[in-house]
DNA sequence: TATTGTTATACTCTATAACTATA
DNA sequence: TATAGTTATAGAGTATAACAATA
């Protein structure tokens, strides 16, 4: 079984203790005039990070370093990283993917998936066959091993995010996934609004 | 040999380009059917991410490098990581705080954030003063550069947020904030509904 | 004895260049 | 000449142990 890292310049990080979480006032902007006080906090007031509450991209990366936490600790028995788990699944649900593929889909850069193809194919998880097409190529498919590993991770992952995501009803959770969509994959601009109607539903 | 301490490796790399996006069919479940398919997949066609989409945590963390990314590149004239910004903006808004309630709250190790402390010095960033109750500890102020960089920078971040959220109105930013903060700071368990069994991991 | 800040260091992940074999 | 897969390696980020000064 491996060990699980991470990378990325984040806005906090890694996390190994799963991140205090320093509950403050929601969003109040800060006032200038606290700016440069003399005064030393006191030790036992929390710290405020009330401000970078306000930007979507820390609460965007402290929501899925929490989930993410969640995963390492539930995956790990199946001895699966979240990239490992991304790769496998998209191999699952596109059998026949070139590495040239699943690097592209994922963010993958080539040379950091060609060990973890290589611990797949020794775990007997995946096979590799020639292109048909395409000499170079190799077309990567799920062994029957690797199919029945997956159903169980995907159905884990299912619970998991269920679990990490436990204070969302079923309609949050689907807002949520549609507007964490628009932001990596924004429609066309004809499509947004003029600030004045919302096209959609922003329910509670 | 064995560390308990967890790391958080990621669904996706860490985005070198931009990641792809790849636009898939929403949220079609999977069919069984077609995995372990002979076929290969042709080389015009998208991959199949659409599983993945599926689960919050993918969203989030791809949503996340996204805004990331463009913070890289807007915030680089400022000479600032996203960690950096995190750091100078809690000191901003909790002068005197120290060392240690910095890596509290932003889930930093100690030992990670003293060359970022020392190079904020070196710039005239930040000071260092005597703490005045705990002659260990050092209470941290922005320096007027300090100050005055981080009034620019946090005026580039919200103008930046705007932008890779363009696709969302201002009502959804809030409603997203909110969302993602139910997952990283959830309310106690009593404001959550009912769903048949509360701590059963394995419900469908 | 416990904690703050620090040094040194090991480990993982990410990025770049270059090689091979096929197209 | 361009691309798929691979190798080797540089670079950045993260984690652990241990130490000095102070509580």
């Amino acid at each position: 079984m491996r060990r699980p890292r991470s990378k990325l310049p984040p806005f906090v990080a890694e996390a190994s203790p799963p991140a205090p979480a320093v509950a403050v006032a929601v969003a109040a902007p800060s006032d200038p005039t606290t700016t440069r006080t003399e005064g030393v906090l006191d030790p036992v007031t929390r710290v405020d990070t009330s401000y970078l509450e306000t930007l979507i991209g820390y609460n965007a990366r402290r929501s899925a370093l929490t989930i993410i936490s969640l995963f390492l600790e539930r995956m790990a028995v199946y001895g699966l990283r979240p990239v490992d788990f991304s790769v496998l699944s998209v191999i699952a649900h596109n059998p026949g993917v070139t590495s040239r593929m699943l690097c592209a889909s994922l963010g993958l850069l080539p040379p950091n998936l060609v060990s973890m193809i290589q611990q797949f194919e020794q775990r007997e998880l995946i096979d590799k066959k020639p292109h048909p097409h395409d000499g170079r190529a190799l077309a990567l498919y799920l062994t029957p091993k690797g199919q029945a590993l997956m159903e169980q991770a995907e159905a884990t992952a299912f619970a998991l995010e269920r679990e990490a995501t436990a204070a969302l009803t079923e309609a949050q959770r689907n807002t949520l996934r549609r507007l964490l969509k628009l932001i990596y994959a924004p429609p066309p601009d004809k499509f947004r609004p003029h600030r004045g109607k919302p096209p959609s539903i922003d329910e509670l």
